[in-house]
RNA sequence: GGGAGCUUAGCUCAGCUGGUUCAGAGCACCUGCCUUACAAGCAGGGGGUCAUAGGUUCGAAUCCUAUAGCUCCCA
């Protein structure tokens, strides 16, 4: 103990700890890890996009995987969390060329070096924002790790992965046709784009067949793309066009005959059961344009604006404006049938946030099917888990469906293909039209020795780099050795398929193992409403401005409280209140031990003395509680791990154990008060242990503060507890139960009866079973002046009354007793135990209870029918006597 | 169209393998307290036929089936 008494404020405040420590933490290098002789746990974070912002996604989630770091840590692991950021292509890409148009500097103009130079000054600009928000967080991740995914090496074993699976066949470059979107004028993957209902319209054209005078009706959402029809489809059964097939239909507008086919494909309940076909435009149309040996004929430009392939008129609009024109056009030439309202669904770009476009291009794909399937069996068998479990059916139903991955991305921020493609010269063979695949840049064609040699100038899809973060995020095999597989992750469920799939992919394909072993899927956060939260709706807090209000600690904490398993959770920041006051309870019980430090010794050598039955009460519950937390924690059940030790800290330790210490603490004995002090801040010490994976900033500021602690001591590098289960004490839960049971009933005496707590009690208790070691505490905890127990106790005439478990107690309060109210309180008892009598009276009085029912189960019904019944008499001769 | 999840107190949510820790917590509400750790607090209290309808069972918030409503994935 210093000279100098400390003052320690009466309110927790979060904004004089959190920076001093996480600062401590980082200086004395405590959340750095490298391979030694303990275990690892390892994990690799999800990597936030470089640029972005932190959100309250990001806010459960790291959390999650910090209290693991922490208690792992703590529990003697060598806790390893490798922070990282990827690069985002697609949306990192997006904003600069914006911000680059604002400017009026076009992105194709500068070309691709100048271009890339703007991303990485944005990068530098922006980079490294969320990591600082994470820090604000109080995350303990290994700092001296963090990765990029366009690090120089990182970019070097994405490179290395696509030149290995082009080797074995598993990489093709093929014409297809595939998601495009038009804003980034890139292909996008299946899983990039998002369906959205629309109110829409359904146009029926008339489409005139050649050498009669009739039309056929196509009914199309889409007007615009009749401009590439080549083809009619009707269903072979159709009666009403039988006669039609192998006719022709004259394009209007554009004048093309196009042949009427039957396929099987249509559906004759829809529309008018005539298909118009647009290859080039549409998938379904382009397998039946395949099927039927149709022309293809593409009608945008990569912007989908109209390209050469439409009349002149409508050439270099944008799709909208020629669905208007077409539109108009088919109306003045009276070929519009009709149009009716419709809805429909249509894939808009994640990213670009426009409409997609179905469109042929020349595209990198990856095969799947093979890649799947050890990953489909280590989920299968177990060795992957996911929580909650239910989202195996999911990964299953994709994994056991996939088609291939389209990798490339028509943008430049990003790794590019590393595929050269021999321009060569006039010695060019026909080998030269392979390209050329290498993780270095070649030097010569190896065909032709032609030194004219282009790269593919795509890059490849985010996700194709941040597949093996799990592993490539180690540099050296040795370390790969150590962490790998690494030990959980945790994730949002929204991206099973674009990441925890693939990661399983590439861990079993790269590297032959799981690249972890447990899969936490965190709760989804919404606002009070419901709706997800996001920017465009503006209803997401800013989490620097909760933790700046109310603590990273009570953020961390609440998020956790309210984010079970599986569940989605509605936030708004006034619900932080409930960690803040978390948070502030700790801090005063803290705050209550240390005041009487400055008075009382302590002393080490007398934590096991003056053991007393409140002690083993304490010890017992603690180690129970340890034992519960313990296994939630193991079983992932986070949400309920926070609830066992906010009703541990708050109900058992604060409003219990606490006040139950008081009478010895202001005792005589400086010697007892010592022992009792000492006592106390050790299971409080090991109390913020347990708590301090949750909330790392006020534990640590406490546990400082008990006593002076070494340089570079710290609570998360401190032992964590283990359960001592022969500390555990049934017969101490037992008399405390009901210690609290009959302080419980004093005090709702006092209540009901309206005496205040200055005002003192004489209690009569009648009890063979509450001895001694116990009374002292209910006349401290019941403010109880003056108490007699025994056997042989009879009941006054105007008191109040109350029974627990056998234990009759009756306050005298002649003169204050308000029969009636007494009357009613026992009144109300008595309904309410009657109630409970007649339940079990009908169930014991059923023979097939009685018959069916374990004997154990039997026999305790009727343990309790003999105890509430006999409770029952006591109540209502009371009542009697009072009438 | 297929799949997953949800529906418990005014609000936000716990309740695992069916039997008083089975009807709970926090907030909100009512009453009384500035009791020398904490008013961000203490003590007491009111409040729910566990979405609906069936079924299984001696016994269902819990298991099964259908229905309704909400959410999310996939096609």
């Amino acid at each position: 103990m210093t000279e100098t008494k400390r003052e320690i404020p009466k309110a927790y405040d979060p904004s004089k700890t959190e920076d001093k420590w996480y600062k401590y933490w980082l200086d004395n290098g405590l959340f750095h890890s490298e391979p030694n002789d303990k275990p690892p746990f390892t994990i690799a974070i999800p990597p936030p996009n470089v640029t972005g912002m932190l959100t309250m996604g990001h806010i459960l989630n790291n959390t999650i995987q910090d209290v693991y770091i922490r208690l792992k840590r703590m529990q003697g692991f060598n806790s390893c969390w490798v922070p990282g950021t990827d690069h985002a292509s697609i949306a990192t890409e997006t904003k600069v060329t914006k911000f680059l148009e604002e400017k009026k500097i076009d992105k194709y103009k500068i070309g691709r070096e100048e271009f890339l130079k703007h991303c990485w000054k944005w990068t530098e600009q922006y980079g490294g924002i969320i990591i600082q928000q994470l820090k604000k967080l109080g995350v303990s991740c290994d700092w001296r790790r963090e990765r990029f995914t366009m690090d120089d090496d990182y970019y070097r074993e994405v490179i290395k992965a696509f030149v290995d699976l082009y080797k074995e066949g598993k990489i093709y470059r093929g014409y297809r046709m595939v998601n495009w979107d038009p804003a980034n004028k890139s292909a996008i993957s299946d899983e990039e784009v998002l369906y959205r209902t629309v109110n829409g319209k359904l146009w029926n054209f008339r489409y005139p067949v050649v050498g009669t005078d009739k039309y056929i009706v196509v009914a199309t959402t889409r007007p615009e793309t009749m401009l590439g029809d080549t083809g009619v489809a009707v269903n072979p059964n159709d009666e009403r066009y039988k006669d039609l097939i192998g006719k022709k239909v004259k394009l209007p507008i554009v004048g093309r005959e196009i042949p009427i086919f039957a396929d099987e494909y249509v559906d004759m309940e829809f529309g008018t059961g005539a298909v118009k076909v647009t290859p080039a435009h549409d998938v379904n149309d382009y397998d039946m344009g395949q099927r039927h040996k149709l022309e293809i004929v593409n009608i945008f430009n990569p912007d989908a604006t109209t390209n050469k392939n439409v009349p002149d008129w409508l050439q270099g609009i944008d799709r909208f404006e020629a669905r208007k024109k077409v539109v108009e056009w088919f109306e003045k030439n009276g070929l519009m049938e009709k149009i009716e309202d419709y809805q429909n669904k249509v894939g808009y770009s994640e990213r670009g946030a426009v409409p997609i476009e179905p469109y042929l291009s020349e595209q990198w794909f990856m095969k799947m099917t093979e890649l799947a399937k050890p990953a489909l069996d280590v989920v299968r068998e177990g060795k992957v888990k996911f929580y909650p479990a239910h989202w195996e059916k999911t990964y299953f139903h994709w994994m056991e469906n996939i088609s291939d991955w389209c990798i490339s991305r028509q943008l430049w921020w990003g790794h590019r293909i590393p595929v050269w493609y021999c321009i060569g010269d006039d010695h060019c063979k026909i080998e030269c039209k392979e390209p050329i695949v290498s993780v270095d840049p070649p030097e010569k064609c190896p065909h032709c020795g032609s030194k004219n040699l282009k790269q593919d100038e795509d890059v490849l899809d985010t996700w194709a780099s941040s597949w093996i973060w799990a592993h490539a995020i180690f540099r050296t095999e040795e370390e790969r050795k150590y962490y790998y597989p690494t030990s959980i992750l945790v994730t949002a469920p929204d991206i099973i398929f674009f990441w925890v799939a693939r990661m399983i992919m590439s861990g079993m394909h790269f590297m032959k193992d799981i690249p972890f072993s447990h899969v936490y899927f965190t709760s989804v956060i919404r606002d009070l409403q419901g709706r997800k939260m996001s920017k465009s709706l503006g209803n997401s807090p800013d989490p620097l401005d909760v933790i700046k209000e109310y603590g990273a600690d009570a953020l961390r904490f609440t998020v956790l409280y309210l984010a079970p398993l599986g569940q989605d959770v509605l936030f708004s920041a006034d619900k932080c209140d409930f960690g803040r006051n978390f948070a502030n309870k700790i801090w005063n019980a803290g705050r209550f031990l240390l005041m009487n430090a400055e008075n009382i010794k302590v002393d080490d050598k007398l934590k096991d003395s003056y053991i007393d039955f409140a002690d083993e009460w304490i010890i017992s519950r603690f180690n129970e509680t340890l034992a519960e937390f313990n296994n939630a924690m193991d079983s992932f059940e986070i949400n309920n791990a926070t609830k066992i030790i906010y009703s541990f800290v708050w109900n058992d330790f604060c409003d219990w154990y606490v006040e139950m210490i008081k009478n010895r603490l202001y005792g005589e004995d400086e010697e007892i008060k010592s022992a009792v002090l000492t006592r106390a801040l050790s299971i409080f010490e090991n109390m913020l242990k347990m708590v301090h994976p949750f909330m790392p900033f006020v534990t640590e500021e406490i546990y400082q503060l008990i006593q002076e602690r070494k340089e570079g001591e710290s609570i998360s590098t401190s032992e964590f507890p283990k359960v001592k289960k022969e500390l555990i004490n049934p017969q101490a839960d037992k008399e405390m139960e009901i210690v609290e049971g009959i302080v419980t009933a004093l005090r709702n005496i006092r209540g009901e009866m309206n005496i205040p707590p200055s005002k003192k009690i004489t209690v009569l208790l009648k009890s063979s079973e509450v001895k001694e070691r116990q009374i002292d505490y209910i006349k401290k905890l019941a403010k109880v002046e003056d108490l007699k127990a025994g056997e042989n106790i009879t009941k006054p005439k105007a008191s109040a009354s109350a029974i627990i478990k056998s234990a009759e107690i009756y306050v005298p309060l002649e003169g204050l007793i308000d029969l009636d109210v007494e009357r009613q309180r026992l009144q109300k008892e008595i309904t309410r135990l009657e109630g409970s009598l007649a339940g079990i009276e009908k169930k014991l009085s059923n023979e097939k209870f009685v018959s069916g029912a374990p004997a154990e189960v039997v026999e305790k019904e009727r343990t309790k029918r003999r105890d509430w019944q006999e409770n029952l008499g006591k109540l209502k001769e009371i009542l009697n006597s009072l009438s």
